[in-house]
DNA sequence: CTTTTTTTGCAGTGCTCGTTGCAAAAGGGA
DNA sequence: TCCCTTTTGCAACGAGCACTGCAAAAAAAG
């Protein structure tokens, strides 16, 4: 069913143009990538970036989604896979801790500092991001909640104030390893948010 | 012995050009904050600003030091008034949950947000940043050194950890304020960090 | 008054921004 | 072979960026 592209073909990898985009945006965030800086980075034109992504905006939109399924998959990984909301949430800290400092990339989440102005030309680029945002502090909440159906918590915790407390702490240690914290210290900040567990 | 000015007197207010400023820095971050918006605001010309703060990066940094004296001041209040260092700061962050959130003002903190990126032309910005978040967080561990020497905490305890962990949270809580979090919301995420102390 | 010093408004500097029109180039389908 | 479709490189678009040269304007100092 699917029929072979028509015209003249692609010189290079769309996949590997938004892998080596997402280097890009993740090292300076969104409004300080310029185009000029992307197409040296993915090795195309200008005219060749717009031909496949559309515009900037809309390659920053494919860049995070791609992020969120590679570099971020670490987050739904610990949450799933561990037997109790106290051990996915634990592992989820520790594990970011090393993934927020690795040498092979950028520093922090692309997810949490990529965009901060809603006012200006970035309004887009920090609405989607917002979006993520929010979802992965449901996801914390979708954990606790479950983690309370299960026993595991008592009835009487309250879910969401929980989910963004430890969501506040990811931020901050995202921030906190752009500011050059090394992984040791942000395993420190971890375990003592744990501290906080009810 | 204060000479009075020579020429021809300015027509604005200086620290009211530096409010204004602070305003405009405050809701769209350094590199957002155009020569024009800025001018607009502080009802001068570009001349004018240039005359009396030397470059876009001289003022920000003018800017910074006048927000940490005036609207950041309640972090050393906090920490200063309050006879312990729990109490210090846990009032430091009950506080922060509504400074973050007033809105006779932009959410969230100038110094957390206001630039995220050190390789591009907001390097310098970022530089000053960094450098009064580093501050907040070391005036964090000289509180909690304090409690130690007085007898408040366990000499166990290490400072500096415990000092980032709190750091984290309150840079946590700004970017949450940014996202459209309440105030109540923040006040529940500082009542959650402060279970984690030793 | 004149001189001296500073601020002001205006216009414009060179540069970069995201984006696009155009025609040549390059492949598949008939 | 000749179309048809798509991608490519080139050059440019208007707009905005931080910043400045210049001369008129305004006030204190002499």
């Amino acid at each position: 069913m699917t029929t072979k592209q028509r015209g003249r073909p692609r010189l290079f990898d769309r996949d590997e143009a938004i892998a080596r985009a997402m280097r890009t945006f993740w090292e300076h965030g969104y409004e300080a990538t310029s185009i000029t800086l992307l197409t040296e980075a993915m090795g195309i034109g200008a005219r060749s970036l717009y031909g496949a992504f559309g515009s900037k905006e809309a390659l920053f939109k494919e860049v995070v989604d791609f992020y969120v399924t590679t570099y971020g998959a670490y987050m739904g990984r610990a949450l799933g896979e561990e037997p109790t909301a106290h051990g996915g949430i634990a592992r989820m800290l520790r594990e970011a801790a090393g993934q927020l400092t690795a040498d092979d990339r950028p520093r922090g989440c692309l997810v949490v500092f990529a965009a901060n102005d809603n006012a200006t030309a970035s309004a887009g680029a920090e609405r989607i991001l917002r979006t993520h945002r929010a979802a992965f502090t449901a996801a914390f909440e979708d954990r606790i909640r479950a983690g309370i159906a299960a026993g595991e918590l008592s009835a009487q915790v309250n879910p969401a104030p929980l989910a963004r407390y430890f969501a506040a702490v990811f931020q901050g240690m995202s921030q906190q390893a752009r500011d050059g914290a090394s992984r040791t210290q942000l395993e420190e900040v971890a375990a003592t948010a744990m501290r906080a567990w009810p």
